[in-house]
RNA sequence: GCCCGGAUGGUGGAAUAGGUAGACACAAGGGACUUAAAAUCCCUCGGUGCGAAAGCGCUGUGCCGGUUCGAGUCCGGCUCCGGGCACCA
């Protein structure tokens, strides 16, 4: 054994000989409880970051916790290899967005494994690969089938900067999640998954999802936004038909004043044509048409309107009401029309004050009368139906209902649900995605790709050019194509899919990933899914998550799997961050060691003023502040990587960067190192008997070692609490250390150090595998340590001799007093009220009673 | 505006069930070893007062109030910070 901590030439070892024997390759045993654990797969961008480093980490320590429990563990790792990057590196740098991805792959491969994580390699996928994405061809005819995809014309997002169209989830403030360019909205023939016909089950699935966390659950709720209420028909005034609007207040439908439009409703032209107003309302829809609705929205610009010169019949009081076009209602929610009751909504208040409508109030608070003169704003809580026909008197609560029963009764409505969540939109104007299987022919139509037919390969032959539009239309093999029906000409889908697609079901993959039957074996499915513990970045609340939530359950529904939903646990991990630093003058961001900064003041390279530490952000190469990961590994080790990405903060926590902490992290590796290296020849010795007082010292130390392991198994299992674990058992070596120093105990604890170094290196196991597998063995053990159960502990072993009572006088520390475990509380009692501290602080004064906490504290309450 | 989180030493963070606040680590200060430095080891370390010292008192978990023998933890009312949604009828 070295007497020096050599982490490089450690984990090159482990790291081999874990490949050798395939030590990590999860093979399905009925036998066997099985535990699946997935981190969410990475882009392929070209290294790792400490992002990568902190969520495989994490996931890597319940992946080997739970295999020491006994599990058969599945803990795959692939690439989400599709995607915009490799295509803009085409354009940049001439090199073909496959060669750029495997080559990333390659090099990211590297990399992960030098992080010694316990990947089962056999199971690795790319989404790139024609085995992965004829899979994706496969679900898309299966979902086209079932009429869950469909193409339609619409207004969508449209990104001017990656040349594509957006689903909404990937609209962020009105910009781009990718490149942050601001989204317009453009008509286009685009391909759509009907994730709609699962909003219910979407929404009501989130119920069962305990081991979500509450914050992810509330976005995924806000994001389907179930809206309940009723759809009332409107009949026109000098024309044939009705509006239909969507409210979810039908009990202020007597206040009904007027009708407000988007501008995109088909009805807003030819209502207006003929009148006085035709020209007005077709400046108005050109000049709001070709603003997106988030930019109308970012604006906040002030409500504006336009009347159509067209009236409609409020089919409640029998009244005719303008209708008006408005710049803030939304075409794609509800019906594009509402009834604008402007005594209880906001919106419609400030609309008709600006344009002079009446304003009816019907719903007054329980004790009070409004009046319409002197409201100031909208009145929208609960209250009492009023001017309201047959229904005055009524809670508007149960109005609500009544209103909508007696539309359905009479045949001009009926009730109504709504969501927010929209269809998704799949299609994508670019190369580096998979294939949509659908073929356009000039007699048949649309003709779906027969089955036997997949894949449809990306053509490789195409040029990059930057200039936007699809690739795929530029190559003419791949383009031109006989009618799968009717053999006569015809020409592909030149867009690809949304690589959303791919992540949807890449977990349902890995339990099969050479199947060449279908996406999935199901028989494997059903040994290995749901994944237990899903770990990822909270970005993906609504985004990724919510499509392979909607996959499952349209998966499960064509037989593919048996499970509701795909994962019973996630655990959403934090940011990793750092301090940045800027010139003072400036404000330009540099590099610490570019700046000197971290040395506490360094000199701006260009115009020599101070460089200060500017703010704690996200490490990002914008911020220039990031930690490459592999610097970090060959200067101190994966293990002390992983040790203080687990030590420095609570895994759903962001992790604040810092130097010291690695040192630290690895100056406690080197400690155990040095221990174990001064004690490596303890296993054979045995202890020699003691004094009494150095016995129940070394009884105290065998507690403690059975207290550690029953935390860290507790910290770990389920809690994820991997830095108090790590702490706790730094706490051990601590003790440990002071008993093998005093030379007097040394003797004596032979056993007991053993016993207890075993055990650190065991419950370390899951966190540094390569320093803990060699120290393992360097102290005798013959079995590899990833093979080796999770120590137990005993109850027997935890019981204490002594306890520690705290004695307060009226709620104050006040003594401490060690007794004998079985002490009865009359003898706590009287010891306690025998102390001369204590009764201190009692004297003069009546002892009204006396609390007592078995086996922890005797509060006394005195008077005064 | 609405909905979720959160606020504890110089710093990251502990305190799982209402029961000794500050575990573990980092930084800082002091000491040992060394010709010296690095490394290592030991000690101190919320604030404040008294004391030569051992020690002891008071105070302290964003702010105000409440419940309780006892509150970082529970309840009510705020302030500030982070995140999500946002003209959704």
């Amino acid at each position: 054994m070295n007497e020096r901590y050599q982490a490089q030439s450690i984990e090159d070892k482990w790291q081999k000989l874990w490949a050798d024997e395939q030590a990590f390759r999860a093979i399905e045993d009925p036998g066997k409880p099985k535990y699946y654990v997935l981190e969410m797969f990475p882009y392929p961008s070209g290294r790792i970051h400490m992002g990568h480093v902190r969520n495989y980490s994490i996931g890597d320590v319940v992946a080997r916790y739970k295999r020491m429990r006994g599990f058969n563990v599945l803990h795959p790792m692939g690439w989400d290899a599709f995607g915009l990057p490799a295509e803009n590196a085409a354009i940049e740098r001439k090199v073909h967005p496959e060669i750029w991805t495997q080559e990333n792959i390659l090099y990211m491969k590297t990399q992960l494994k030098r992080m010694g994580l316990s990947y089962d390699w056999e199971r690795e996928i790319a989404t790139c690969q024609p085995e992965y994405y004829r899979w994706n061809q496969w679900i898309f005819l299966q979902f086209y089938k079932k009429g869950l995809a469909y193409k339609k014309s619409s207004f969508v997002n449209w990104c001017p900067s990656c040349e594509t169209v957006l689903a909404n989830e990937q609209v962020i403030d009105g910009a781009c999640w990718r490149c942050d360019s601001t989204v317009v909205q453009k008509e286009l023939e685009q391909w759509f998954f009907r994730i709609t016909d699962y909003a219910d089950e979407l929404l009501d699935d989130l119920d069962q999802l305990s081991g979500w966390p509450e914050k992810v659950l509330t976005m995924q709720r806000n994001w389907i936004g179930k809206s309940i209420g009723a759809e009332i028909d409107f009949p026109l005034v000098d024309a044939d038909g009705a509006l239909k609007i969507f409210t979810t207040r039908p009990d202020t439908i007597f206040g009904a004043t007027f009708i407000s439009l988007a501008v995109e409703h088909p009805l807003a032209m030819p209502l207006s044509a003929g009148t006085a107003q035709e020209k007005a309302v077709k400046l108005f829809i050109e000049r709001f048409r070709k603003i997106s609705q988030a930019q109308r929205a970012a604006a906040e610009e002030e409500k504006e309107g336009v009347f159509t010169g067209a009236y409609c019949r409020n089919p409640f009081t029998g009244e005719n009401i303008p209708i008006y076009l408005a710049n803030f209602v939304l075409m794609e929610y509800g019906t594009g029309a509402v009834m604008a009751v402007p005594a209880h909504d906001q919106r419609d208040f400030e609309f008709a004050k600006k344009y002079s409508l009446p304003i009816r109030v019907v719903i007054h608070p329980k004790d009070k009368q409004l009046s319409a003169d002197v409201l100031s704003e909208a009145y929208v809580d609960e209250g009492v139906m009023r001017d309201s026909g047959e229904f005055s008197g009524t809670a508007n609560v149960a109005g609500k209902e009544k209103i909508a029963v007696f539309a359905e009764a009479n045949g001009f409505g009926k009730k109504a649900i709504r969501f927010r969540l929209r269809d998704w939109g799949v299609s994508r104007q670019r190369y580096w995605g998979t294939p949509i299987p659908i073929v356009y022919c000039n007699t048949c139509g649309v003709v779906p790709v027969p089955e036997d037919h997949l894949p449809v390969e990306l053509p490789k032959d195409v040029p990059f050019s930057g200039k936007g539009g699809s690739p795929l239309q530029e190559s003419a093999a791949f383009n031109r194509v006989e009618c799968p029906k009717c053999g006569g000409a015809a020409r592909r889908e030149t867009d690809t899919m949304d690589t959303f697609v791919d992540s949807s079901w890449y977990y349902l993959r890995y339990t099969s990933p050479d199947f060449a039957r279908a996406p999935v074996d199901v028989s494997r499915g059903r040994y290995w899914m749901a994944v237990d513990q899903y770990i990822g970045g909270v970005e993906h609340a609504v985004l990724h998550l919510l499509y392979a939530r909607f996959f499952t359950k349209a998966l499960r529904d064509i037989g593919l799997t048996h499970v509701d939903e795909p994962f019973t646990n996630l655990l959403t991990q934090g940011m990793v961050s750092k301090e940045t630093y800027r010139c003072v003058e400036h404000g330009w961001l540099f590099p610490n060691e570019l700046a000197g900064a971290e040395k506490g003041g360094g000199l701006c390279p260009h115009c020599g003023r101070t460089v200060d530490k500017g703010r704690v952000e996200k490490m990002s190469k914008s911020k220039k502040n990031i930690i490459d990961p592999e610097d970090l590994i060959t200067a101190y080790g994966a293990d002390t990587a992983r040790l203080f990405t687990l030590f420095a903060a609570p895994p759903e926590k962001d992790l604040e960067w810092s130097d010291q902490g690695v040192e630290g992290a690895y100056r406690f590796l080197n400690r155990l190192w040095r221990f174990v290296y001064q004690h490596r020849a303890l296993g054979s010795a045995k202890s020699e008997t003691t004094a009494d007082e150095v016995d129940l010292e070394l009884r105290d130390l065998r507690r403690a070692i059975h207290r550690t392991i029953k935390k860290v198994s507790d910290d770990i299992d389920g809690r994820f609490h991997f830095n108090t674990a790590i702490a706790a058992i730094m706490e051990l070596f601590n003790s440990l250390s002071a008993v093998a120093q005093d030379p007097l105990k040394r003797a004596a604890a032979t056993t007991i150090i053993s016993e207890g170094l075993d055990a650190i290196i065991l419950l370390l196991a899951p966190f540094v595998p390569h320093v803990a597998s060699e120290l393992w063995q360097q102290l005798g053990h013959h079995e590899r340590l990833d093979r080796v159960a999770w120590p137990s502990y005993s109850e027997a072993a935890l019981e204490e001799e002594q306890l520690l009572i705290v004695v307060q006088v009226n709620g104050k520390v006040r003594g401490k007093m060690t007794v004998p475990a079985e002490i009865t509380q009359e003898q706590i009692e009287s010891g306690a009220l025998a102390d001369a501290k204590v009764m201190s602080f009692c004297e003069g004064k009546k002892i009204k009673r006396l609390v007592y906490v078995p086996r922890r504290l005797i509060n006394i309450v005195v008077e005064g």
